[in-house]
DNA sequence: ACAAGTTATCTTGTATTATAAGATACTAGA
DNA sequence: TCTAGTATCTTATAATACAAGATAACTTGT
């Protein structure tokens, strides 16, 4: 089930990340998995079509950043319009989760 | 974004409703509707399979009800493994609730 | 010097599934 | 007769997380 919980949600927790600072690919797989909770894993086959799908949404824009040693790093900053969008994510998550909430605690009828 | 978050949801919450009380399936799609907040509105396009995936699983038995007058029904009612998948998947959703709120509530770094 | 591992990005193919759109069939009211 | 409502079901489509693999540069141990 997790798989399918993390669609729609990924967007808005991406955006979230990278609007605390500026972060590149790797540096946010890595990020998810010390996040130790176990929760929200993350592959980087999954995260670099979810990072171009922001980018040609603008809502991040990419900067290459070449190491003195190592691969070039490319670097996410999340734009005017993706942080208004981050907000509109919130929202709806919360109001999903209120839904999902109430229907569960439901009483028998 | 609701489309993709139903994902993962959709067969816990029908499993939660099923387990009050034995329902057909046009039943659940106007009941949708009438929980008046808007949110989790379901089609019925989606709705039939679901319950195939439900029953193919044994979380759920059709029982098909002829009415005097009007279609027949088909009632489903959640069988002993689908009481116990219920607690599995609300457990699993509320985890991953709090995994994400917890990301959500980080502060800035 | 070589092998194996780590850092880093990217691509392709697959499976899942919510929905749109439509089909079918019966009933009730205008 | 025609429209709307009740009720189930099927087919085709779009979205997307992930597996698997490719590429490339560097690091560490032997």
């Amino acid at each position: 089930m997790e798989r399918e919980l993390k669609r729609g949600t990924l967007e808005m927790v991406l955006l979230k990340l990278l609007r605390q600072r500026e972060m590149y690919g790797y540096e946010l797989v890595t990020a998810f998995q010390e996040r130790g909770n176990g929760e929200f894993q993350i592959k980087d086959g999954t995260l670099y079509p979810v990072l171009y799908r922001l980018e040609k949404a603008g809502y991040v824009e990419p900067r290459w950043e070449t190491q003195e040693r190592g691969v070039p790093r490319k670097y996410y900053r999340v734009t005017s319009a993706g942080k208004k969008q981050v907000d509109r994510l919130v929202g709806e998550w919360r109001s999903f989760v209120d839904a999902v909430e109430s229907l569960l605690n439901e009483e028998q009828r």
